[in-house]
RNA sequence: GGUCCAGUAGCUCAACUGGAUAGAGCAACAGCCUUCUAAGCUGUAGGUUCCAGGUUCGAGUCCUGGCUGGAUCACCA
């Protein structure tokens, strides 16, 4: 039963049956109660006071008393100017939340045959992950599971920026320097350790460039000048030419990158279904060039480059191919889609997880793709999101105020162990139970701070801070999860079921198990939403609400000591049932739940 | 300069897509552990929602014009 569906046909009934409307249940929306008022559902009558042609309290009182009269889930009503406040039966709520809890796929959609594909992370192999990524990574694989719940089939993809010249700089770098070294040889994760050259490469750049400066150069002709640059120009030539040496080496660093970057993938949580190497794909889309000509959405210039004229859609003109035919980075991109599509031809959609310093590039790109006509360029949805700034600004790898992922995810762990030895959490844990849970809560944490924010606006990250464990976070989830779960244990022990029967009647309600139960008929239209807007903070906003709700529950309402029968077991079945939609919640996140803690 | 995005409590963020007296957390202060885990709960304090107009029954939300911050506009990726 959909008590918000229920209330929605009903109060069209009233408007059709009262003042002659012709409205669709679907076209009228409720919105919680305000706490300061009575009731659950709020429907604002002041859009239909031209139909009534009466007062909004009027009005109001009608649909009130036809609700009241002939919906039995309706208990009553309370007009306040032109909101109806609508309270809901007990009987209607311990029949809804039967239903959720005798729904073990409560929130989860069987398949609908329907593919997606959502690419994210795409890191340059020329150091490690950091802070950014970490953003991306999680938006991209959360977003990846929302979808795979609503049932669709979703493709996880990365395109692994694996050539051009920043890998040139490292390995010139290595060249020099590198007497040999290799991640066996010295104990250095590997992108860590190709990380490492290119900044020898940059120190070493940025002094040539200032030598130049000195002796007269302008700063641009002395970075194209710069002897180092040189090499790794001609070293990316060499590359291109596919010359032997170049590319094993080119081969064995990229090797050295993926290892470590395996670890770290791993550490996060987050997979995927398919790679793409920019060194296979960099040159797909020229082909493309020479049909968008035929068509005369391309344009030739006399030096021979290929031009597109957005001009009329209030964009610029944008290159495609350089007069000494190359490709661009667009050109690769419109490749790149269109291969996609024909690998996938039933895809719906395809999601880019890429920060907003992107977003005109894919503006242009999305409407490049549907001037040459593919109509599943609507499907292309570019998941913008901001910067994760610190308190210094953006994070510079030049000024070494870049925020490791490694390091990050480590730190989290030790502050999760600190926190958690210090409040005598862990009794009767061994060490392997201890390092699992850290794990969980450090990580849970990062996770959860990063997602909790609108991906489109852009976020702190304090270091000096650290992030929280209280509050609206992660842990705070966690150990409500724990808590029920302390609860669930000693029901079995009492032989007590977590699934109330059907027919069970605990007679009325608490206020908050109303609150937890409206809650949770909540959950399905939260993941929808957070599924249209592709953004998992959605989800997080509902869980803390529904964890804070029950918490609130938890403190005022006892189970065990409750006397009557029916009420215990309500309760336990009710705690369950947060339990699981926290759980599930959380597993959207990519985010683990303890049964202790 | 053109375009795009953001601006909400001291700080970090919400606000169900135009609804009631703008809500949480952190930090501060005051309470609650002999009773299911206090990483919790309750209360106090904290606001000209950047500014000025407009649209209407109603604007943090929409439109116009400013201000501030960020991004972007390369034969870079």
């Amino acid at each position: 039963m959909n008590i918000d569906f229920s209330l929605r046909k009903q109060i069209a009934l009233a408007l059709n049956e009262s003042f002659g409307a012709d409205i669709t249940p679907d076209s009228l929306s409720l919105q919680p109660t305000r706490k300061e008022f009575t009731g659950t559902y709020t429907f604002v009558t002041f859009p239909f006071l031209k139909i009534s042609k009466m007062k909004p309290e009027e009005t109001g009182e009608i649909i009130g008393k036809y609700l009241k009269t002939d919906l039995e889930i309706v208990k009553d009503y309370n007009v306040v100017k032109g909101f109806l406040n609508l309270q809901v039966s007990d009987r209607a709520w311990i029949e809804a939340f039967s239903s959720i809890i005798h729904n073990e796929n409560h929130g989860f959609r069987p398949s609908n045959g329907r593919r997606i594909m959502v690419e994210y992370s795409s890191p340059n192999t020329n150091k490690p992950l950091h802070l950014g990524h970490l953003r991306n990574n999680f938006l991209g694989f959360t977003v990846s599971t929302i979808y795979e719940a609503l049932g669709y089939d979703v493709v996880k993809a990365q395109i692994i920026n694996d050539r051009g010249i920043h890998i040139c700089k490292s390995m010139v770098a290595w060249i020099k320097y590198g007497y040999g070294e290799t991640p066996e040889s010295t104990g250095v994760k590997g992108d860590k350790l190709v990380g490492k050259y290119y900044v020898a490469f940059e120190k070493q750049f940025r002094e040539e460039v200032s030598a130049l400066v000195n002796s007269g150069l302008t700063m641009e002709e002395a970075e194209k000048k710069a002897p180092i640059m040189l090499e790794a120009i001609e070293m990316l030539r060499k590359w291109e030419a596919r010359e032997a040496e170049t590319y094993a080496l080119w081969e064995t660093m990229n090797k050295w990158v993926y290892r470590g970057f395996e670890i770290t993938y791993d550490h996060m949580g987050v997979t995927f279904d398919k790679l793409y190497y920019e060194s296979d794909t960099y040159l797909s889309g020229k082909k493309i060039v020479q049909a968008g000509l035929d068509k005369g959405v391309f344009f030739k210039k006399e030096d021979g480059s290929v031009w597109i004229d957005l001009s009329a859609d209030g964009l610029d003109e944008k290159l495609l191919l350089r007069s000494d035919g190359t490709a661009v980075y667009m050109t690769q991109d419109i490749g790149t889609a269109i291969e996609r599509f024909m690998e996938f031809p039933d895809l719906e959609k395809l999601v880019y997880t890429v920060g907003n310093e992107q977003d005109y590039h894919f503006n242009v790109l999305f409407l490049i793709l549907k001037k040459l006509g593919y109509s599943w360029a609507d499907g292309c949805h570019h998941l913008s999101y901001g910067m994760v700034d610190l308190p210094s600004g953006k994070m510079k790898s030049r000024e070494g105020t870049v925020v490791d992922a490694d390091d990050l995810m480590d730190e989290m762990e030790q502050t999760a162990k600190q926190h958690t030895q210090d409040l005598g959490k862990i009794e009767g844990f061994n060490e392997a139970q201890a390092a699992k849970l850290y794990r969980m809560v450090g990580l849970g944490a990062l996770k959860y701070f990063l997602l909790k924010v609108d991906p489109r606006k852009r976020m702190l990250f304090n270091p000096e801070e650290s992030i929280q464990f209280q509050g609206n976070t992660g842990p705070f989830i966690q150990y409500t999860y724990a808590r029920i779960s302390a609860l669930l244990r000693r029901a079995k022990e009492t032989g007590i079921g977590l699934i109330m029967n059907e027919e069970a009647s605990p007679g009325e309600l608490h206020a908050h198990e109303r609150e937890v139960i409206y809650l949770l008929t909540q959950f399905e239209d939260r993941i929808n939403e957070a599924a249209g807007e592709y953004s998992p903070a959605v989800i997080t906003q509902y869980i803390y609400d529904l964890a804070k709700e029950y918490n609130k529950f938890y403190q005022e309402v006892s189970i065990f000591g409750e006397q009557d029968e029916a009420k215990k077991q309500f309760r336990v079945s009710f705690s369950y049932a947060v339990a699981r939609t926290i759980k599930s919640g959380m597993e959207f996140l990519g985010i683990e739940v303890p049964e202790r803690m």
